[in-house]
DNA sequence: ATATTATTTTACCAACTAGTCAACTATAAG
DNA sequence: CTTATAGTTGACTAGTTGGTAAAATAATAT
């Protein structure tokens, strides 16, 4: 009943654009609103409030990003160093069409948001922790296939080695951003398949 | 002549505390003040602008950071893996004490700030590129003697490397931040000494 | 056709933003 | 002791912030 809407598809789309390319605290609810051709009596009737949207943007940036790259990549019948570096290449294509299209490369948008919100935002801290699970899921899976086979040691820790992955990539991500170059990534990126953390452990205090 | 004044340094602190542990558009001119006992009037005789003080504040983050923790470590007669094996247990015990004083783990000041700033403000996108290039000597430096010395490979790219050194901590960095857990930089850490680029560098459309 | 309900619109608010300015005051050097 | 100068102060913009309230409107299910 009553009518129909685009709105809350519309700022969903415009918060993803607009504050990931620039910051959570740069675009505020005005310009988000402009952007996306609603009025902001709307934008309040849909979101309760700016963090709200964003927590939604959040939602639909990792929903895109797992069908647009790590579904593809991580279905597929590669072997687990062509899954890696395959997301390596994906992601120096993708900052390098943004970087031509806008000037500048945006990087992580999750982690992005990761760095600038956590410290003030319990919410969304925690919404990009539960995100960064799922993701390293996807590593996890294909480091413990790998163990199985025989390409990997079993001393391997496949859950310390996924999430160092992750922090490789994000950290390959900020170095992009930061230097404005996309071939940061393809050229950070050939390291990826190096990184892994064994199970037997170093006492913190003995390893100097 | 005329009157000293430690306003500068002051609000230099007090920047270097508020936006590290919030973020740069998060933190006012007022509440820099504020926290700092000076006037706005002051604030504006010293800095044409809160970008400007910004500025000054990276690089007095940058020059502690060198002297508290780059240069104890890497001037020292430690092995390559000791030296940035030790690097991240320091990383580890100050994030560590971050948390245990004000609750949250904040990450690393300088990589939050290029995040959040790179594609805002050129200025000090450029100043943060400068600062990561300084930082990655120190380990570009280590690399080159331990090559020298045999105890990496002559197809080691020093410089492809050092960088991704670099990105790998500031990686561990966001995730310990995204977590709020401190004890993620001294497990990630353990593979850092893994990372290597060679030289002999894979054609792009190949590497699948 | 109408009642119901979802959406849109406009005008509004109080608090806050970065930054300005001119008058005032303390002090270091001569 | 004076004078030049560096630093301090508080009042002041003009524009923006996130968010509110209520009236107006359009579409849908009956």
């Amino acid at each position: 009943m009553g009518r129909t809407s685009t709105a809350k598809e519309k700022l969903i789309s415009s918060a993803i654009e607009l504050i990931g390319t620039r910051s959570y605290n740069a675009v505020g609810v005005q310009e988000l609103c402009d952007h996306s051709g609603v009025k902001k009596g709307s934008f309040y009737h849909f979101f309760p409030s700016k963090r709200d949207l964003t927590l939604e943007a959040l939602d639909a940036m990792w929903n895109t990003f797992k069908k647009q790259m790590l579904d593809p990549i991580f279905n597929s019948d590669m072997s687990a160093v062509d899954k890696f570096n395959s997301l390596i290449t994906k992601s120096y294509e993708h900052q390098s069409s943004t970087k031509d299209c806008i000037g500048c490369v945006t990087g992580c948008g999750i982690g992005n948001l990761a760095l600038e919100l956590s410290t003030q935002d319990e919410i969304i801290r925690q919404k990009i922790e539960q995100i960064f699970e799922e993701w390293a899921q996807y590593f996890e899976d294909v480091i413990v296939d790998a163990i199985n086979d025989g390409y990997l040691s079993v001393d391997t820790d496949p859950r310390c080695t996924s999430q160092a992955i992750l922090a490789y990539m994000e950290g390959i991500a900020l170095m992009g951003k930061t230097y404005n170059d996309p071939t940061m990534i393809s050229r950070l990126g050939e390291g990826i398949a190096k990184i892994c953390i064994s199970k037997k452990k170093i006492a913190l205090g003995e390893q100097m």
